[in-house]
DNA sequence: CTGAAAGCGCTAACAA
DNA sequence: TTGTTAGCGCTTTCAG
């Protein structure tokens, strides 16, 4: 056959009406037991596929989430995507995904494209929109699942109780009888960061320990910026006895830094990171880290967007927060 | 306003005609200063944006490739996607994802629902199918590369130069004086494996070096199966000088095994990996390793999947060999 | 239980 | 340079 055949194809094969084998296909009309098993013969004997793109034309559904994030090269977010692909594909729905490298117009141009295209809803990962973009580019047809801390936006939103695992590593080395805990965030207003410091000083003040200033410094999220802010700590007079890092590469630039000072990790320092990314636990020592669960992110992401896309349930905007746990390993 | 509004809104309001509002976006035909200015008023005052979907139906293209892979969580695909990404998103195309854990129902089922979608390309990493397969889902309107050697096919192909990167890392050890070389693959008839071991062997056999049989094994591709095997091998009598392994995993399982055997890396043992995971870098010592250029493979097959969209170009399945290259490191 | 007809929003002949 | 008309392939009233 030259081109794919249609509906109509079908219904003239089966002698029905294209409104019947509509209807045999959906089940949203009773069809009788006859009429149905001809069309089914009809449809296997064509070989006949619905064209999504005409049905979503009619229906103003086409079963499409957008994924927008940074980079789904970047560790996190694939895991992210399969989340999100295992929560919302046995519902039919399929992924739409774009990687913005963060910046402000690749995220404003995939929002306007994948609006263009009807997606029936919107996973985001940006720092860089406000709710004002939101709803200008996106209005309220479309619902939208924010994965970022959002200024003034109404739409729902998953987050990461980043100051509660902070304060749970803290806890940990408290427990181990280290008071001496030093932490290494982030560039300053740039990722999580500082909501984990919030979350570490937090647990001291708690413990009633109070911080050295200087043993609280900044490094870039890699794994060189690590190992150069953390070299220069160890190189001091005195040094922390236990340091917990912003996220794992710092803490792998940080183990990297402890042995070339010749400082023994744990014994002479401890190391925590975040995230838990595959390097944590092959490094040497393995990586005690704070999970930062982005399979459970993503699929949170799914479930609430799919609360948005079945049901017309247009209540105010929901927010989960994902808890998160500490991997003790050998690096503590 | 209370719906989006269409090209007719945009019509009455520039008071001309739908298809001249269309030729005014399109740049398909003429139109005169005049109008196109009246026009794009028009469009900047409602806030207009053309429905896709529509557009879809009538030109029977959607800017959309999907992209199936095993697992996007899986570290090597990520890097394909983004190339994907790169390749194609500047000419508009977006990517629809999809992970199917490498089982052939879950492949059959996202192609046939990509297809239905009218997706203009696919790009495939299959294990499960073969040609047949693909021309009774795909049938040969939609272009498809397959990223994986599926016999029987006439799509155009993107393959990895494994035996080559093999030998290349074979002979950088025999370079360093060393002869006694083993060889980790994976599972029989699983992976990549086996085209590395072939490669391993020719250079050997160039060398006019002969493999102590008893040096070339079997693991899982896991740091877990590598640390076993390599664990076993390190226990004999003897044991070969270097070990060139199928994967970083279980080079990073050799790794493991050489320090829990006391056998010192490079010194006693060299440890040879592939693919360059990003932990490779930060296992201590870091991995020298062949790598497998995931990115680049993404890359390679959006402009072959270009090449066939664009153009009508008809020509006879391509092939195309993305080459290694080995990255050494201090584990040799 | 079934069919006829309208139309989703756009583009492409064809005609002027 | 512009407009009229038909129709992409499906779903859904409305009518029987």
């Amino acid at each position: 056959m030259s081109r794919r055949c249609t509906i109509k194809d079908v219904a003239a094969r089966a002698g029905v009406s294209t409104t019947t084998v509509s209807h045999a296909i959906s089940g949203r009309r009773p069809v009788s037991a006859a009429t149905l098993a001809t069309v089914q013969r009809a449809i296997a004997e064509t070989g006949f596929r619905p064209a999504a793109i005409a049905r979503s034309l009619r229906t103003r559904r086409t079963e499409t989430v957008a994924l927008i994030v940074p980079d789904i090269a970047n560790p996190f977010y694939p895991a992210v995507a399969r989340g999100l692909h295992d929560a919302i594909s046995d519902h039919g729905y399929r992924t739409l995904i774009g990687s913005t490298d963060g910046e402000r117009q690749a995220e404003l141009g995939f929002l306007e494209d994948v609006v263009s295209r009807s997606v029936d809803g919107i996973v985001l990962f940006s720092f860089a929109l406000d709710g004002r973009d939101l709803t200008r580019v996106v209005g309220d047809r479309t619902p939208v699942v924010a994965a970022a801390d959002i200024a003034g936006t109404g739409c729902d939103r998953v987050l990461v109780d980043d100051a509660d695992g902070a304060a749970a590593a803290t806890r940990h080395l408290l427990d181990r009888g280290v008071t001496e805990i030093g932490f290494v965030s982030g560039p300053k207003g740039h990722g999580p960061g500082d909501h984990r410091l919030a979350g570490y000083l937090g647990a001291l003040a708690a413990a009633g320990v109070v911080p050295a200033e200087s043993n609280i410094v900044r490094a870039d999220y890699t794994v060189d910026g690590g190992r150069s802010v953390v070299g220069e700590l160890l190189a001091r007079r005195s040094h922390p006895r236990a340091l917990i890092c912003a996220n794992d590469l710092i803490a792998i630039g940080a183990l990297q830094a402890a042995r070339a000072a010749g400082v023994a990790v744990p014994d002479a320092l401890s190391v925590v990171g975040f995230d838990n990314i595959d390097a944590a636990a092959l490094v040497q020592p393995a990586l005690t880290t704070v999970v930062i669960p982005a399979y459970e992110m993503g699929q949170q992401c799914g479930q609430m967007l799919l609360a948005r896309m079945t049901s017309e349930a247009d209540g105010p905007a929901r927010q989960t927060v994902v808890p998160t746990r500490l991997i003790v390993r050998a690096s503590t």
